[in-house]
DNA sequence: CGGTGGACCTGCTGGC
DNA sequence: TGCCAGCAGGTCCACC
């Protein structure tokens, strides 16, 4: 589920409802996610007040006074909220959190791809464990010169090149499709034959789109929520992700689909070269 | 080391 | 109507 922009509203979201907020009580319904809640609940947690929430590429980190960090992923379909004891736990509601203003916050993961961990942090202020991360998308360290150069060591496809999260962070299916699009970069070519002008194109549809779609409050296709339950509005915005067999909006041709890297991946055979 | 393909998990959709 | 294959915003691991 959650790319870049998605994770961003989450973080957001958990920025105006746990900061401050004092944890008295942790509880875990079932431990079986990407990696076993079970650790939680001894960790310690209970006495622990959030500082801040901060995000690294698709993780959340909910900074705690310890000077530890609660580090969230939320895989396909993971859906946090912040409410009141008085809503029924949900069935795929694996941990409760509650806090001292009589909220919970409640992590939901139908498909358990997601994890919840606590870990210290770095004098960054991030768990060690996302050392190996590529660089913020939205930062200025994502330059063209930059994708420029890591893509000569890649000969496989340029959209798995651009959903590896050690070349840059945050860049899933949805994304990558919609940016090879804008770039006319066809998401079969090697990366290792993209020209410096079609880095750059790359570098800036990126920057932009993941902009635009912080804004929109993400992209919901089927599961994801933000933290006030509010559906992302980008994919009325989007312009060929899961439309293959429609007409092109630039050239009005048929768009067509493969598989990358075990993904869909939607283009136009005209368009992108 | 780089690239590929399958595994993990649940639910929904579309075709027969 | 019912069943089954295939698919879904991601990541990790084993294998060439």
């Amino acid at each position: 589920m959650p790319e870049l922009p998605e994770a961003e509203n989450i973080v957001r979201g958990l920025r105006e409802k746990l900061t401050g907020r004092r944890i008295v009580d942790v509880v875990v319904y079932s431990p079986r996610l990407r990696t076993s809640l079970e650790p939680l609940v001894s960790a310690g947690l209970v006495g622990l007040s959030f500082t801040d929430v901060r995000r690294r590429g698709r993780y959340a980190i909910g900074v705690l006074s310890d000077g530890r960090g609660l580090l969230m992923h939320f895989g396909m379909s993971g859906v946090v909220r912040v409410e009141g004891s008085d809503i029924p736990k949900r069935k795929h509601e694996h941990v409760f959190i509650y806090l001292d203003d009589g909220n919970i916050f409640r992590f939901e993961d139908t498909r358990r791809f997601g994890m919840l961990e606590c870990h210290p942090l770095n004098r960054q202020g991030y768990p060690a464990c996302l050392d190996s991360l590529g660089p913020e998308p939205l930062s200025d360290a994502f330059t063209a010169q930059y994708l420029f150069q890591q893509a000569q060591k890649h000969r496989g496809p340029v959209k798995v090149f651009l959903m590896d999260n050690s070349v840059v962070t945050g860049v899933g299916n949805i994304y990558a499709t919609e940016v090879l699009f804008m770039a006319g970069v066809a998401p079969t070519r090697p990366a290792c034959e993209l020209t410096r002008p079609e880095s750059r194109k790359i570098v800036s549809a990126i920057k932009e789109t993941l902009l635009r779609a912080i804004d929109a409050g993400g992209t919901t296709i089927s599961d994801f929520l933000n933290v006030d339950g509010s559906r992302g509005q980008f994919v009325q915005q989007l312009l060929i992700y899961g439309k293959e067999g429609a007409s092109c909006p630039r050239c009005g041709g048929t768009l067509s689909a493969l598989k990358l890297g075990g993904r869909t991946s939607c283009y136009c055979p005209k368009c992108q070269k």
